[in-house]
DNA sequence: GTAAAAATCACGGAATTCGGTGAAAATTGT
DNA sequence: ACAATTTTCACCGAATTCCGTGATTTTTAC
């Protein structure tokens, strides 16, 4: 044999996730060898001591973000080929991870022959994205994605948007922004009109919909 | 050896994770057979065919939730023990684990050591709970659990907070329930009651956290 | 069959939201 | 330095929310 078989590193906080994957994987004929990572500091020691062809990643990891790592991975090894292993059908992950040019999307609830048949595609030199994503991506290219709410947001914007999902109201918001109410209601004025809601309800939702505003931290003991 | 090896049967809709799984167990000296199933209908289907010592069980599973699954378990097969496995540090899906009677708790992160001494800590009529889970336990038997928020709405009540979840206001859920506004505007007021908040925003944000309404339906294409 | 819980409705009033319109000051980018 | 954007602020009015208090009819549970 004159070239040799192509290396994969799985990337993946969840244990089981990642011996579930590397069972598979390791299962098959056209791969070589198979890295573990449980941690993106831990991806990034073993990008540099060894190339993959590809990196098949969850977007939560502990220490930095998915994305984050991404965008690292483009630049330590701009030709491994990076496969999105995710929990999340929330709309801005995906449309986030196809704007940064993942190369394959797979769900964790994704089985056996599907992880083989998104490696093989992505060794290929093509694109794979499973059945619940394709029409997500033909949707975001017929309305060019106009619904990039986070980017199109000011940071004022973005203050009482999180200080409405925390409950608090106008007048309140105005204390602890140290402005005016008048002030507030004009950025809430913005907030509908961008999103395209006629209520706090309506913005809120959408905003955690969209991974503007989080749950988490509300809800810790 | 005169008696069998325990049975051990993984109910898990996620392929990866079955596998992941399976591959730990196996490797346990203590365990014998170990069966898969990737929803409710083949996981009742397996124990209809045999007893299994322990289940571990994925909550959200694709037709029944966990929760259904754990009380038809109890009913089919009250003397299998009866681990969960799961993605979600919610807090009301951990108190409704513990109290309908979970042997054991810990996260899908958890790693291999982890799964084998739920395992056997379990199988020796002890309960297991991760680390996380155990401070949790602790703070809800100190207050009683008075946040039991699902149980303690009425039918109406929650069709009323869904319909403001979804945005919606008085009149318009006054309409769609066939009711007078007044009417709405009084399961408003129990609603506001009984989670102890001051407007709708908190009252949804703690509705989506309690996952009494949930996002998934809004984020559809 | 009776007590308890739930669902229904009513009235009044203060506070807040939501909608429109406009505009001045501060910041940013090039 | 100049245009564009952002942030700030103002006023008005209708609609809606939020709060209190209380009462009647249905339904549920034992």
């Amino acid at each position: 044999m004159e070239y040799e078989k192509p290396a994969v590193l799985l990337v993946d906080d969840h244990a089981l996730i990642l011996q579930g994957i590397k069972f598979v994987v390791e299962g098959m004929s056209e791969i070589g060898e198979v890295c573990l990572a449980s941690s993106g500091v831990e991806a990034i020691r073993a990008m540099k001591s060894k190339f993959f062809q590809v990196i098949i990643l969850d977007i939560e990891l502990p220490d930095v973000s998915g994305f984050e790592l991404m965008e690292i991975i483009r630049h330590m090894s701009p030709d491994s080929r990076i496969i999105i292993n995710t929990m999340h059908e929330e709309t801005w992950i995906v449309k986030k991870m196809i704007r940064m040019g993942a190369d394959g999307i797979t769900l964790k609830s994704a089985n056996t022959e599907e992880i083989r048949s998104a490696l093989k595609t992505v060794l290929n030199g093509e694109k794979f994205f499973c059945d619940e994503f394709n029409s997500i991506r033909k949707m975001l290219r017929l309305n060019g994605d106009t619904n990039d709410y986070q980017s199109l947001l000011t940071k004022r914007e973005l203050d009482v948007l999180k200080a409405i999902s925390a409950g608090l109201q106008t007048k309140e918001i105005a204390e602890s922004l140290h402005v005016s109410v008048n002030t507030v209601e004009s950025h809430r004025k913005s907030l509908f009109s961008k999103f395209q809601v006629r209520n706090v309800v309506e913005l809120v939702v959408k905003a955690i919909d969209n991974g503007i505003v989080h749950l988490k931290s509300r809800n810790k003991f």
